[in-house]
RNA sequence: GUGACCAUAGCUCAAGUGGCAGAGCAUCUGGUUGUGGCCCAGAAGGUUGUGGGUUCAAGUCCCACUGGUCACCCCA
């Protein structure tokens, strides 16, 4: 038997109703904000995610989908949004635009990782960016908006940590005496540390490994190191956290695996969801877009992980609102009036009303089980006595009530109770 | 890529030390010539993840593989 492939998950439209009320609550909030929608193809050529994720990072190293099309071209599965939205913004010369430019995007991403709770190959992100603007209170803002999302959800025990990653200015003289620092204590780091020393020495923060805490702990803390632009910066990013009364703490090891990072990073987690509890993450990038080819634009944006966010509602007992469900199911008895029934269907559907039809030859019973169980509030029941008559049959299957109403007043009829009448909200 | 745990019906799970593969829920049918929910009866549903081994006999013991789950790395 077939299965969905590792990492992989079908849907199933009991999950809707919970990605139907985030994605709702994501359209809500993008527009409270005033972001507009964006997609971009789920693949990109492969060389767009090395140039803008960067090389050395886990993402490009080992967690590409990556393949030759039958065309030779080199492409790569979505594993950010990031670059593929930058891209865009070059492509459609989104710079003539009024800035900043505020995008955001839902859709899948992929990643080729080992599967545990919260993480698959396959997932969902929403994402937002915000191009064109270095105001620390855009940075604010688009942290925000997460936090909005979430609240307006109903997760509860979230914690934000923020830091500041520096910039081309600042950083290479942070990252001088970080590894100064580690030389001198080489002997009590990990493997895994020795190696980011070489390669991508700000990740030595993030380690997790026992042996390493102590190093951490005694290690410069990069805000101590910042540019006057960079300090100036953070301190607006905190001071505009601060008068929305945002609470956050600073993490002064929260460092991100993305190269393209400057100044803002920042990450939201969840309680109680795993170990991988990161429902959001993201900084500011003012250095992506020259590194694309384009003219030098500062940006900001995240990424939020849809699977987390449901794990979280479940974690929490936060129930979506059920789906809207069909309000009427047309049975029928007697072979003669089965094309009657099924036109009598088609005609309410045109009307508006949502409607089900009861396929095959099954009993009156087995179709008003199938009514019952479809949530139905109205059966129409349609024998040969009610065509002979010019009548439906109505049955209030919440009431347990049933009358004849002509048939050239049904639909009228169906509105009036459905709108209007009806005892039962849901 | 590393480690731990797990694998029996669509789902949740039974089947002392090896001895006829079962239940609940769900599905379908009937109990009412044309009436749902509750109840009752019945049916269908399995190569016990796959392959090998031990044994008179394997769901059960052994080995390998595959898959799943969780954790590490890293991240959403």
């Amino acid at each position: 038997m077939y299965t969905a492939p590792r990492g992989t998950h079908d849907i199933l439209p009991e999950e809707w109703p919970y990605w139907r009320y985030v994605i709702n609550n994501i359209h809500e909030t993008a527009a409270l904000f005033g972001f507009e929608q964006i997609d971009t193809p789920i693949f990109e050529t492969t060389s767009l995610y090395i140039r803008g994720v960067g090389e050395g990072t886990d993402i490009v190293d080992k967690e590409m989908y990556s393949f030759q099309d039958k065309g030779g071209e080199e492409i790569t599965l979505r594993p950010e949004f990031t670059a593929g939205v930058m891209r865009a913004y070059l492509e459609h010369g989104m710079r003539v635009r009024p800035q900043p430019v505020k995008l955001y995007s839902i859709g899948p991403i992929f990643r080729f990782e080992r599967p545990q709770a919260g993480r698959y190959r396959q997932h969902h992100q929403f994402n937002v960016e915000v191009i064109g603007e270095q105001d620390p209170a855009v940075d604010a803002e688009v942290i925000s908006v997460a936090w909005h999302l979430f609240k307006r959800l109903g997760f509860r025990g979230l914690s934000l940590q923020i830091n500041s990653t520096g910039c081309p200015k600042c950083r290479p003289g942070y990252l001088k005496e970080l590894v100064a620092y580690y030389r001198q204590h080489e002997n009590e780091i990990c493997d895994d540390c020795k190696r980011r020393l070489e390669r991508n020495p700000l990740r030595v923060l993030d380690c997790k490994n026992e042996q390493c805490q102590p190093v951490i702990a005694g290690a410069p803390h990069i805000t101590d190191y910042l540019c006057d632009d960079c300090k100036a910066h953070f301190a607006g990013l905190r001071a505009h956290l601060d008068a929305i009364g945002l609470s956050y703490t600073v993490n002064h090891r929260l460092v991100r695996g993305l190269d393209y990072y400057t100044k803002t990073v920042f990450e939201v987690y969840a309680e109680g969801i795993g170990a991988q509890n990161a429902v959001c993450g993201g900084g500011r990038y003012d250095g992506l877009i020259e590194e694309l080819g384009g003219p030098p634009t500062p940006g900001i944006g995240f990424g939020s992980g849809i699977e987390r966010q449901i794990l979280t509602m479940k974690e929490q007992g936060i129930e979506p609102p059920s789906l809207p469900k069909p309000k009427l199911f047309v049975a029928h008895v007697g072979e003669a009036t089965h094309v009657e029934a099924f036109r009598l269907t088609m005609k309410l559907r045109e009307a508006g009303l949502s409607a089900l039809y009861g396929f095959g030859n099954r009993s009156l019973r087995s179709q008003m089980k199938s009514a019952n169980r479809a949530g139905a509030r109205f059966a129409l029941i349609l024998g040969e006595d009610e065509i002979a008559q010019g009548v439906v049959t109505v049955r209030d299957l919440e009431a347990s009530t049933q009358e004849a109403v002509p048939r050239d007043q049904i639909i009228a009829w169906l509105q009036d109770k459905l709108l209007f009448g009806a005892p039962s909200g849901a």
